[in-house]
DNA sequence: GCCAACGTTGGC
DNA sequence: GCCAACGTTGGC
């Protein structure tokens, strides 16, 4: 199994959105970066597991974990015209964009901060994508070692 | 293939 | 709102 971390701006969808959805279940869709595509569509399995991450807010940190519940699939989103991620380069008989299906698995006790998180850039954090300068990947994976520790801090 | 211009991301 | 960092576009 692998780990991932997700972002999203909370003000668009963040784990509110998704814990009130039927299921808790949300299509990951919008994605439209070629190395964050390349990660959904060829490396993130059903069954792995993802920190929810809240960006571009007030206080940015990961707010839970959820469960990859459906691998790749085209994104449908790029295909309409009305859609703010509209791609008209992508073509319905091959997808330039994927999505994935997630089901919220648990929301953390309390946001673990990315402040919190910079704090131990130079231990048990180090590498983390995350925290690497100039970092803008909305997909990123990050290793089982991260994963246990950053949730031993919630 | 180079690279300047532009648009976006995202912390602050 | 600012701006550094990065990705993409498009002229050449």
């Amino acid at each position: 199994m692998a780990y991932w971390l997700l972002k999203t701006e909370p003000e668009s969808f963040g784990i509110e959105h998704l814990a009130a959805l039927p299921r808790r279940t949300a299509s990951w869709d919008g994605v439209r970066n070629y190395q964050a595509r390349n990660f959904l569509r060829d490396d993130v399995r059903r069954g792995d597991l993802a920190f929810l991450y809240h960006s571009s807010c007030a206080v940015p940190g990961i707010a839970g974990t959820v469960k990859v519940v459906r691998a790749a699939y085209a994104d449908a989103s790029a295909f309409d015209p009305r859609d703010p991620h509209h791609d008209p380069a992508s073509d319905p008989a091959a997808p330039r964009w994927y999505t994935i299906d997630v089901q919220l698995q648990r929301r953390l006790p309390r946001l673990i901060t990315l402040e919190e998180l910079r704090a131990h850039e130079r231990g048990k954090l180090r590498g983390l994508t995350l925290l690497q300068r100039g970092n803008r990947l909305s997909v990123m994976p990050l290793t089982s070692d991260h994963w246990r520790f950053i949730l031993s801090l919630a």
